[in-house]
DNA sequence: GAGATATGGTTGCGTTTGTAACGGTTGCGA
DNA sequence: TCGCAACCGTTACAAACGCAACCATATCTC
């Protein structure tokens, strides 16, 4: 029998592996070298930041994360003064996470760096090329959801 | 001021990561849970069912992997009895690694589970999309590569 | 309303990963 | 040819990650 053909230059999973961790290797300079943050701390300050307060429950669910790691994002955040978390009258299992004036500040700062390196992404690609992937990833991301 | 507007739902490394991880999580049960493989070791074992006999340092260049998780996939598949080292007369530093007929099989086997998996991904998309997401991704890639 | 079941969040532990330092080898310039 | 820098690959150590087990609370079922 002939040989499979595999093609691993065309792979999907492994091209969209390589160009996040290009892209995320890249922009992690901006905040774990400039703040020492982890990627998991870095997307609760984002959503945090960007969506108002919100449960870890819901962090994992809308950022696809594990709850332990955003437990301990959460709790690291929380040592450096940047979030605060207040009970929740009705269900004493859960709490509302939301960022302190500080922790806005940092989100804002970060916000403006990563609002830089997407326009240079951008750039790199042309606005439609880019605006075609990042249509086409979030049909990949809403169908994986199954 | 006002607050610098960010949208982390169009923010392309966010979305790179989340496809990549949403993708990968879904093939990874092909071999992490029927061979009991690594990421790193699946990418070695593909390279060198791809391309032949490469040094390490190549797999590290050309997978854009570091070298001390190369090392270690390396001698993981090794010890299956899936690889072996030949030492490289032009310099005794290298060794040129290749795959013994077990691990071409392995290779083969997951070669065609990926082959299934691609054309699943594919088909989500359509053709025509996911033909332009994989020449923007590798366009993206090269970009990163300086 | 009591017991079973599900859910929110934390902790413990083993695995994986990344950074830094290290032997061994090669190549280059003084 | 001697010394020195660069390079290949491994090891050591620390950080991060993921899974499973675990408390506390909430919900469901009878």
């Amino acid at each position: 029998m002939a040989e499979t053909q595999f093609d691993l230059e065309g792979f999907l999973p492994y091209l969209l592996n390589q160009a996040a961790e290009a892209a995320g290797r890249e922009f992690a300079a901006a905040y774990r070298g400039r703040y020492g943050m982890t990627r998991t701390q870095w997307r609760v300050l984002a959503h945090l930041g960007r969506f108002g307060a919100l449960t870890a429950t819901e962090i994992c669910r809308r950022a696809m994360e594990e709850k332990t790691g955003v437990s301990r994002a959460v709790q690291a955040l929380e040592e450096r003064g940047w979030l605060v978390r207040d009970a929740l009258a009705e269900d004493r299992r859960a709490e509302a996470l939301s960022l302190t004036p500080a922790g806005h500040d940092a989100y804002q700062a970060l916000a403006a760096e990563a609002i830089r390196f997407d326009a240079l992404l951008r750039s790199r690609l042309g606005e439609e090329r880019a605006a075609g992937l990042a249509e086409v990833l979030t049909a990949l991301i809403g169908a994986a959801r199954d």
